[in-house]
This record gives structure tokens, C-alpha cells and sequence, in this order.
DNA sequence: AGTCCACAGGAAGGGCAGGCGA
DNA sequence: TCGCCTGCCCTTCCTGTGGACT
């Protein structure tokens, strides 16, 4: 066994020809030093957060606009030259950077002022105390040392849906709390409606500047891979067809830099392995299968064991060539299974929140129909591939073994 | 027009775990 | 140790929904 492992080791170090120079560049989190076709935005912002240079509170902003537009990567740009800029004359100012979406950091209230308590170097328990002690411990913080902080939300839709919106209308009055401190809000979403559905008082006071990126062109996603490439891969890897290619793929998904930048590490990653001399057009459309196949078998890994009941029960009834599947069809399904495994049988009411957290990663497909005297119900559809489905089978299988 | 079905989904609250401070 | 706090998962109860059926 070891022996195979060295010698693929071995193989790779021997034969392979090296594909990558810099392998982050190729990632969303590399910080490049020039952000191509963002001069606008970030001219923009800086404009906004430059008063905090001389003590200023800067205007709250709201930024939006699709996934891989640019968002996070340019408000982390502007804090850290912020930052930096700081230090050299009054360092007044300190940038803090939460996202949203990440479960036990930011999902709720408590959790997210701790987080910036920590990211301001201090220790909080990660629960135990009342909100009200954690905020006043983040007041205290920042007015003993007279800073104007920046806050950045990055997926702030998320947030809300949570916490609703009145949270952030609490957390857009801090400033009346603090008595030498500043505190602005920089909140970033994908949610291009998400402003809409919020309070008037909420949309007024985060809102003071707003920001919007739109979707990259082909050509200027070409552009982004190429200065990418250059950083990242070795000349002679690419074929001339590659990053066209790339940014074609993702700019039919509304302009995305991230999956653009996906595609071209990945289908690197498949030449490196497979010690091929050159990336092709192929290998795109190869990397394009593998991060889709990929990302639903990390998910489905990572439910909880009853949501696997509950997709085991829809694979079931998919397999049985059922048409129209519904909520009740599964949740029958879901019993028995739970009796034949031992589980305890959650209630029909928590297993329709639990379909509707399927629907939400994209493995199953939702939607409400009624049928008129016969009920108003989910229909409830597998949206993943024939081989998917046999590898979500699989998994699911090994991990519900009685 | 009224009834009915099979849920959807909101609200309230229970129970437990993890943690703090007195 | 005890009382209190938060987070999380869940149940119970309830109202709402919309189109077929009577």
C-alpha cells in the first residue's frame, strides 16, 4: 500500500510536467496587485471610506451584484490599503471582515459581535453571555482606542434571512452607543432584490452610498484569466483556446470570475494528473463536469443524517419511475426507512423544512403545486445527473447502514 | 359559491447542551 | 453547584393556499 502511494508520489515528481507556477492565483481568495476592470468601483469606495483617514465616519454602503463580480475581492482591497494607509500617519482606522454565510461565525447575533471582538485580538466565550454584555464589550473595545471601524458584511442577505432585518437596523445605529469610536457598515450581497425587502429605516440607514457591480463580459473575463494564467501557470501549458473558452462558460453563468477561474485550475489540475503536455478545450469541459459532480457529492456528505433519510426516500421513489413525487410520498418512505434503521421519526412539519433545505442546495428541486381538492403539495424532482445520482446513491447507502 | 384536501409555513415554546459568573 | 444565557433542533398549533369537486 505505501509502496503505491511513493511511487505515485514518485511518478508525479519524476514525470509529470509541472503545470503550475503559482497555484492560489488560480483560486477567488488570491489577492491580485491590480483588479482588472474594476477601476470605477474601487475609485468609488475609496472616495466613500477616505474620511475615516481624518476621524470621519464614512457613509454606510451597501455594494450588490451577482457571484464573481469583483465584490469581496475589491472592499478587501480597499480595507487593507485603508489599513495600511493608516498606519503610516494617525491609525485611526481598523477594517473588519465577516462573511455572513459562514455557520458558527456569523449566524447569529451574539456570534457575530463576538467574531468581531475577536477579530479585534480580544477573547469571548462562543456563548454563555447576554448579547447585551457581548456588544458592550465591542464598545468598549473600540472606544477606549478611539478607532473608526469599517465593518464588512459580505453576504448580508444571509444574514437577515436569519436574524431579520431588525438586527441590522440596531446594528446601523451603533454609532449611537459610542462615545469616541465610529463604526460604518460596508454590507455585500449577491441578492440584487435584497434591498427591496428590507425596512424602509433599514434600507435608508445601511444604504447611505450604494455600489453596484455588473457581470463581467466575455472579454473582460478573458482578460482576468489571462493576468491570472500568467501569475499562475507555466507559458507553455495553455493552449490559445483555454481561457476563451473559460470565460465563454462563465459568462453564460451572468459573468462569473470564480467559476472562469474554477474551470482554469481545475482542468490544470486534470493535466497535471493525468501528465498530459497541454491544457485543452477538452479538459475544460471535462473540469466544467467534474466541479458540478464534485460539489453535490461534498454536500450530500456533509448533511445531517436525517436530511440523508430524507434524500435516500426521494432516490427511492425516483428509482420506482414515480411521477410527481410528494411531500407525503417521502415522508411514508422516510418512516419506514427510520423503523427499519432505528431512527426516530421526526414530524411531517420538520421533514418539509428539511425537503426545503434540499431544494436549497440544488440536489433536489421543490416546487409548489396544487392540485386542487387532492391538496396543495411540494413536487419534488432530483436535479442531478444519472452518474450523480448513482454516487449520492452510494454514499448515502454506506452512511445509513443499520 | 362553498367545500375540501394536503399540505406550506409562521409562531411559540420545550428540552437539551455548552458556557459564564456568583 | 446553581441560576442564567444563548444556540440549536424539534414539536405543536395554527392559519393560509389554490384549484378540483359538488
Amino acid at each position: 500500500m505505501s509502496r503505491n502511494i511513493q511511487t505515485i508520489f514518485q511518478e508525479f515528481i519524476t514525470k509529470s510536467t509541472p503545470v503550475f507556477k503559482n497555484r492560489d492565483a488560480l483560486t477567488s481568495h488570491f489577492a491580485p496587485e491590480t483588479i482588472p476592470h474594476r477601476n470605477e468601483q474601487i475609485n468609488t469606495l475609496a472616495s466613500i471610506v477616505a474620511p475615516s483617514l481624518k476621524g470621519g465616519r464614512p457613509s454606510n454602503i451597501f455594494i450588490y451584484g451577482l457571484t464573481g463580480t469583483g465584490k469581496t475581492l475589491c472592499a478587501k482591497y480597499i480595507g487593507e490599503e485603508l489599513e495600511k494607509m493608516s498606519h503610516q500617519g494617525t491609525n485611526l482606522v481598523k477594517v473588519l471582515y465577516i462573511n455572513c454565510k459562514m455557520k458558527k461565525v456569523a449566524d447569529t447575533e451574539y456570534r457575530l459581535v463576538a467574531e468581531l471582538i475577536r477579530l479585534l485580538g480580544e477573547d469571548i466565550p462562543a456563548t454563555g453571555l447576554p448579547t447585551e454584555t457581548v456588544y458592550q464589550t465591542f464598545f468598549n473595545i473600540i472606544d477606549s482606542r478611539e478607532w473608526v471601524v469599517i465593518v464588512i458584511l459580505d453576504e448580508v442577505d444571509t444574514l437577515v434571512e436569519k436574524m431579520g432585518d431588525s438586527f441590522l437596523y440596531n446594528f446601523t445605529r451603533i454609532n449611537q452607543e459610542l462615545k469616541k469610536a465610529k463604526v460604518a457598515i460596508m454590507g455585500i450581497t449577491n441578492d440584487l432584490h435584497f434591498i427591496d425587502i428590507l425596512d424602509p429605516r433599514v434600507k435608508s440607514s445601511l444604504s447611505e452610498e450604494e455600489l453596484l457591480f455588473p457581470p463581467y463580459n466575455a472579454l473582460e473575463l478573458q482578460d482576468i484569466l489571462k493576468h491570472r494564467a500568467e501569475i499562475g501557470f507555466h507559458n507553455y501549458i495553455l493552449s490559445e483556446e483555454v481561457i476563451p473558452k473559460c470565460a465563454a462558460l462563465a459568462a453564460q453563468e451572468h459573468g462569473d470570475a470564480r467559476r472562469a477561474l474554477d474551470l482554469l485550475r481545475v482542468a490544470g489540475e486534470i493535466v497535471e494528473r493525468n501528465s498530459e503536455p497541454k491544457i485543452t478545450e477538452k479538459h475544460v469541459d471535462i473540469a466544467q463536469d467534474k466541479i458540478d459532480y464534485d460539489r453535490i457529492v461534498e454536500s450530500v456528505k456533509s448533511l445531517p443524517k436525517q436530511t440523508k433519510v430524507v434524500l435516500w426516500s426521494t432516490i427511492q421513489l425516483v428509482d420506482q419511475k414515480r411521477e410527481d413525487i410528494q411531500t407525503g410520498d417521502v415522508y411514508g418512505i422516510y418512516e419506514n426507512k427510520c423503523k427499519e434503521t432505528g431512527l426516530y421519526p421526526l414530524t411531517q412539519r420538520r421533514i418539509s423544512d428539511l425537503i426545503s433545505e434540499l431544494d436549497m442546495t440544488g440536489i433536489i428541486n421543490a416546487k409548489i403545486v396544487s392540485l386542487g381538492r387532492y391538496g396543495r403539495t411540494r413536487e419534488i424532482k432530483l436535479s442531478v445527473s444519472q452518474p450523480a445520482k448513482e454516487k449520492i446513491r452510494d454514499i448515502l447507502d454506506h452512511d445509513l447502514v443499520i
